[in-house]
DNA sequence: ACGTAGAGCCCAAAG
DNA sequence: GGCTCTACGT
């Protein structure tokens, strides 16, 4: 991105607005709380934005505000947040309001912002500034890659254990040489210490940063080269920070550097919201704005404009449980609409039925599936109502689920293109080095890397070397040089041809497409479809490496909201939003407040579920439902499970009761009841839970599936239903096994047992 | 060098 | 219960 200084005079407020008297109307939309949060633009200033108070709507017209005011012009603003998606809105929302594109201006999230200072001063770091980001996985088998020198036994402590490690000092700004003794100590006797020692060596050499990078540099940076720290701190009269309750100890370091001048700076944020510990965020960060940022100026937005006074009611009695609060009162004057409800059954199979029959209910009461929400605390939870849905034929989307550039074939196709780009690229190297298969194997693989360790090089280099004596066999040798040349021809391409034609020439000419095609497995035409997706997508960029620094840094795929489907997301991803109909199941314990939280984390993990109850309710509007079922099979395990404590500490005046006490034993509410019998195929499916049950101690037991074997022959073309895909028809029949195109999941290998003819 | 069984994994997840 | 990684066999 360009800076765009010359082009943003400060002359903001144009003409016609000021004639018109209405400069700054915008304002008269706040009220009195926000109105003070926004026209404080001077010092610091910390803003608690309880759950639905127009937080959102305060850090936009304040941003709008400042430039109304010709208080800065926009290349020395700063405006951060976490995630793309709320960068997005924070740009579109200011634009409209000042009716003006925001391209180019220093809005964007945490790491965004970092990358962008970092490219600029790359080389005082001993990079180059076409540097890759790495993402989590790549960092994974990097670190894979120095376990067995350190001799860190795998089993024991896992590479994704110690990327986790390494990502909590880089959390806390802390690089390989300022590790505190007794931590070097406590882990692994220092050897991870001298592993992430390591490991950020052989980045620096492969050019590459990972995400705890885009901060942490900025940190060294900053303190190695005062003056380049100063040219921020000039730059950046007013700064604003989104979800501040969620920043790490880097981030809040990074933050304070860059405000030191001007010290206006200004955070949003909810104490009461704060469900990302284990990622690294420091609630103290919030709680201790004030001795952080003397004089600071603190607002609270209490008035919520969300949800029913009984909602609210529900949510700050539960919250009130917690002790680590700065505290807030959330009001409002809507009508008092109806109590939260609360809903028993017997297991999740049922659960899932019930929620299904009270969305139809609802759809047929003329409410859009868009306005309906499943919020879940696992994702695994997700699974089953995807199921229930599928029968029920109510379409839904799951938020949050695998990504578009996660799939393999697409991390495969963005490798070559990484390794173009970057010829220094190791991991993506690695990855495509024997892609479609060159008979370059584990052997070959060794000695180069040994010899790449050794010298210090990266494994481009090492086998340029390496081609020069006849350390490779013959058949590796040939492998490499024929790569090599295919590589270089890529790369006297870049400039000639748009990106998205190389990546087309690329994925052909190295034979990857044919590698699929000449594949036999059920899913390859949705393979090559993305893989046609990712071409067309390219078509936007200019350059390679301007796409490749969306995909490292925006992975977001834009599920589109036109469609009318039920939101089935995790109660973390729901932050943020807000659904007219809200249920939250798998309320019980062990699952909500999660069992492992509370091992890892005692008291603490035990608010911060809270907290996350708070969350899920809070994004309703009018209508909560809170369920919770008495047997559950996790990870294939039936187990009984209690109501979640979170419901019992819920005032009881906001409440109603769906289900007997007595759930436990066998009384169904007779409104589930009714409901349950009506339909044959919940019998159906109970009758094989209880037959799989009994056999639970009794060896394998039989799988959930109706037993058609008796049933007259299937043949092509007839219409089937499977548990899991839904509708479909036969494409092929191969013994005991089916193809089926599905109308929903497409073409997948299923076994007969699987599927009912219909 | 490449294909398949048994073992181990499993809470949330932005960039 | 279902996926992914390792270790073995050929």
């Amino acid at each position: 991105m360009r800076d765009q200084l010359k082009a943003s005079q400060p002359n903001i407020a144009p003409q016609k607005l000021l004639s018109d008297n209405k400069e700054l109307c915008y304002l008269k939309n706040l009220n009195d709380a926000q109105q003070a949060a926004v026209e404080a633009t001077e010092g610091p200033v910390l803003v608690l934005a309880g759950a639905g108070t127009g937080k959102t709507r305060v850090l936009t017209t304040r941003l709008a505000h400042t430039l109304m005011l010709n208080l800065a012009n926009p290349s020395q603003l700063l405006a951060v947040t976490f995630t793309n998606k709320a960068a997005r809105e924070m740009k579109n929302r200011v634009s409209s309001i000042l009716n003006k594109s925001l391209e180019g201006w220093w809005l964007g999230t945490f790491h965004s912002i970092g990358a962008r200072i970092l490219r600029r001063h790359a080389e005082a770091l001993g990079l180059s500034s076409t540097f890759t980001i790495l993402d989590t996985d790549d960092q994974v088998r990097l670190i894979k890659q120095f376990t067995d020198i350190h001799e860190i036994d795998e089993k024991r402590v896992s590479p994704k254990i110690i990327a986790g490690v390494l990502q909590r000092w880089k959390d806390r700004g802390i690089t390989p040489e300022k590790i505190p003794n007794a931590e070097k100590k406590h882990n692994l006797e220092g050897k991870i210490a001298r592993l992430y020692s390591d490991y950020q060596s052989r980045l620096k050499l492969i050019n590459a940063v990972d995400f705890g990078d885009l901060i942490l540099h900025c940190l060294t940076l900053f303190s190695k080269y005062p003056e380049i720290a100063e040219l921020y701190q000039k730059r950046f009269r007013y700064i604003m920070v989104d979800e501040y309750q969620d920043t790490n100890i880097a981030q809040y370091l990074w933050l304070r550097i860059l405000a030191q001048s001007h010290q206006n700076i200004c955070c949003v944020g909810d104490d009461d919201q704060s469900i990302y510990s284990w990622r690294g965020a420091e609630v103290e960060n919030i709680l201790r704005f004030e001795q952080d940022f003397p004089g600071a100026t603190i607002i609270r937005l209490e008035k919520n404009y969300r949800s029913t006074p009984h909602i609210l009611a529900a949510a700050s009695g539960l919250i009130q449980h917690n002790s680590d609060r700065l505290g807030k009162t959330l009001w409002t004057d809507a009508d008092k609409g109806t109590k939260v409800k609360v809903f028993g059954y017997w297991d999740g199979e049922h659960e899932a039925y019930g929620i299904g029959d009270k969305v139809a209910q609802l759809k047929n009461e003329g409410k859009s599936f868009n306005d309906i929400a499943i919020l879940v605390r696992a994702s695994f939870q997700t699974r089953e109502f995807e199921e229930r849905f599928i029968t029920q034929a109510i379409p839904y989307r799951v938020i949050g689920g695998p990504r578009f550039y996660e799939r393999q074939e697409i991390r495969d196709a963005i490798a070559f293109l990484r390794v173009v780009a970057q010829p220094d690229d190791d991991l993506a190297f690695e990855r495509i080095v024997n892609l479609p298969k060159r008979g370059i194997g584990k052997r070959t693989m060794q000695t180069l890397h040994f010899y790449a360790r050794e010298k210090n090089l990266s494994l481009t280099n090492a086998i340029s070397e390496l081609l020069e004596t006849d350390e490779f066999r013959p058949t590796a040798r040939a492998a490499f040089s024929n790569l090599f040349l295919d590589l270089n021809r890529w790369r006297n391409f870049q400039d000639s041809m748009p990106p998205s034609k190389l990546t087309g020439v690329v994925l052909d000419e190295s034979g990857y497409i044919d590698m699929w095609k000449l594949k036999d497995h059920p899913d390859i035409s949705g393979r090559l479809d993305n893989l046609k997706e990712l071409v067309t997508a390219l078509e936007e960029f200019q350059s390679l490496s301007e796409f490749l620094e969306h995909v490292s840094l925006i992975m977001d795929n834009d599920d589109n909201i036109n469609v009318d489907k039920v939101n089935l997301m995790t109660l973390h991803g729901a932050k943020g939003l807000e659904f007219d109909n809200v249920f939250l199941p798998g309320w019980e314990e062990g699952l909500f407040p999660h069992q492992r939280a509370l091992d890892e984390r005692g008291v603490r993990a035990l608010e911060e579920e809270r907290r996350l109850a708070y969350v899920g309710l809070t994004r309703a509007k009018h209508n909560a439902f809170i369920c919770f079922s008495a047997n559950r099979r996790i990870y294939g395990q039936w187990q009984s499970t209690l109501p979640s404590r979170f419901i019992s500490e819920l005032p009881i005046e906001n409440i109603e009761w769906h289900s007997d006490a007595g759930v436990y034993g066998n009384n169904f509410p007779r409104m589930e009841k009714k409901n349950m019998l009506a339909d044959d195929s919940y019998i159906h499916n109970r009758k094989n839970f209880l037959m799989a049950s009994n056999r639970s101690n009794s060896g394998k037991k039989s799988k959930m599936a109706s037993d058609n074997t008796n049933k007259s022959p299937m043949k092509l073309g007839d219409r089937v239903f499977h548990q899991k895909f839904g509708y479909g028809s036969i494409a092929e029949i191969d013994g005991d096994k089916l193809r089926v195109d599905f109308e929903k999941a497409g073409v997948k290998r299923v076994k007969k047992a699987f599927v009912e003819a219909l």
